[in-house]
DNA sequence: GATGAATGAGGCTTCATTCAT
DNA sequence: AATGAATGAAGCCTCATTCAT
């Protein structure tokens, strides 16, 4: 568990990582409420009661606040997902099950996240930093949700198992965070619900991965 | 065909709608060379080599400049998929084949117009004009797609066909929008090739629409 | 005779041509009086009468403006030297008489520029672009100066004209400067006045190039 | 002697002197190798390893750290000189050997403390403190050149020898700090090397003060 | 005394928008 | 209508100095 946290100067007194925990914290809420644009150091350091002197002794340039932040979320998100996983390993389930139960531990920690998810995603596109601790904390949540599938190995229909389980995490993912970002009619002028498109994405990646007998079921 | 451009004063002059032509297609480029941020009045008029005034003869403010952009690109994608999705419908393939077809189109128009697609994706985000014209051309896209295929309902074995049609329009959707936005690595190790995903996706929505049985050909 | 001005946007309109002379005279009254640390853009728009904005529309950092001013002064001093040497020349003076009117034009000339050219000497120490364009003024003017005299070549004890007449420009140079960065009295006790000093440095000069009889005279 | 150092609170303890000592040594080393835009307090105590709070304890501003340092300086080419000169006088030279000495040590001592001594010369414009302090540094180091050649006041040829003397003192003084402050190319295309520049000087100072006949030798 | 975190004034720079010509 | 200069509101960042521990 290497420590990734270069940009940010830990305080050297208790009291100060207090100060900057609420800095870390009203940043959080402030992204989650009004987005990246309203982000500015004044509006941190007036919601955190600390000044902005202050969190300049804790970071280097704004960006690196943003990434604090960022690294925070990731790294919180991924211990849910590896609880989430294994337990799922823990249960010996049928595997159409299983495939459920990790699309449905992804969806819960996804929409959990919401907002504050949605506005690291948009940075991702323009600032290299979150895109590449971003993309870092997805591989890693892919390579476990991959790998606990593959484990059922001989039960996939598709030729080529490993991109087969790759694609199914990719639409599950990409399907589920644009409805964080952009809402749930963005494409669609259906109003899917959160948990019906949850369910239906686990059908089409078991149909997909198992064919159709096994999900008879569902 | 509903006017939606209220926010652009039309030129009087021949003159005028060229100029204002170079303003747009200034504009384009420099949002698919540079991004968002980089995209001033100041540049924009230097590159289209018209006067900052001009522009304002035109638009009332940037942001309106951005919408005029947007709705040349969206109705240009539309057009397109109106094209394809005719082109379709005249084939009388199996449905199967309609659904890799229809897939496929989509994709080539997405990935022809990537980057600017991108960035306007992202100002969707933040900019309700823009995430209204983007999420209402999709939806066009989207119901043209659905009812094409939905044309072959009593193939599709989910007990809810428009419901699944929608979900499998989702999922191509989303996957292949967020590949263009953040590139085939993100959220997995796996570098897979764009053709690669676009077929996998077409198997996966065949197994999940039409069960295992029917795309046994691929 | 280049354009050596390359740092600053050159106005397009007549009105912002005045406008931004203004800046310029009001940027060198304000170091003249007040010194570098306090030149600041608010100031320099506030003496000037013109929003920080218009500055920025010519010039692209603030050290650029300060160049600009720098430009300004170099020319005028090289001007001036221009013509005083010019003169000189015409008149067929005696050597020592010769070197006697050098040294006092060159004096003159710094001295009258005086508070406005310290600032721009110590400024040399860190700013690389005002030492460079301060360096090739002087040496301009010093080349001019050593040519004027090295047309009496003949008369120089020296056994090396060259070097010799080099070293009396700067004893020249360095001594005159050094007393305008810091007054008359900041290496020695002896007030000397600025008139007897010039007058001094013209006998050592006279003594050195000529050797002692020929300044008999003075 | 008189008390030069008001603004420095004296240490109580030992441990405490050894502290501030290094931090006199780090902020010297500091303004030599980055100049004074670098000279932060920050960066002082990061050097010496001493807390900001600690230099605080010390000094009532950032300026008077820097007066201690220069007065350091000032002191220790003080001692030089003085040490030179008594050197020069036990040794009943010939008089142009006695100038030649002369300017040579004063040359070595300034060249050795060339890049501290530059930067506070630059202070001095700014900072009278240090401009009082330097100027009385250099005006004692001038009274002891100009009492060592006035000794031998009947050779000297000018009608006023203490004026001519501080004329000659001025003129090595400037020169060569100037060449410290600048480098040997500021005034002039002729790159002259320091013992080239320092020897010219002399025959200058010899001929001005002596007349041709006396310095045949050299 | 020593420590170093916190403060906050102040400087630079950008750019959407206005407006005189 | 067209031009582009001028405006000024923000925003970022630095650092001397203070002060709680």
């Amino acid at each position: 568990m290497p420590k990734r946290t270069p940009t940010i100067r830990p305080p050297q007194q208790e009291r100060s990582r207090a100060s900057f925990e609420r800095v870390l914290d009203a940043g959080a809420r402030l992204l989650e409420e009004e987005g990246y644009e309203a982000f500015t150091l004044g509006e941190v350091s007036r919601r955190a009661k600390a000044s902005i002197g202050s969190i300049y002794g804790r970071v280097k340039r704004k960006d690196d606040l943003i990434h604090a932040i960022h690294l925070r979320l990731m790294d919180e998100m991924e211990a849910e997902a590896a609880t989430a996983i294994a337990a799922s390993e823990a249960e010996r389930l049928p595997t159409h099950e299983l495939i459920a139960e990790a699309v449905r531990e992804f969806a819960d920690s996804t929409r959990r996240h919401a907002r504050l998810l949605s506005v690291f995603m948009h940075r991702a596109a323009v600032d290299a930093a979150i895109a590449a601790a971003g993309s870092a904390a997805s591989r890693r949540v892919g390579r476990r949700f991959e790998d606990l599938i593959l484990a059922r190995r001989d039960e996939i229909v598709q030729p080529d198992p490993e991109r087969a389980v790759d694609v199914a995490f990719r639409m599950v993912y990409c399907t589920l965070t644009r409805q964080i970002m952009y809402g749930p009619t963005f494409e669609s002028d259906r109003a899917i619900g959160w948990d019906d498109l949850v369910d239906q994405l686990t059908v089409a990646c078991t149909f997909y991965l198992l064919g159709q007998s096994r999900s008879d079921a569902s």
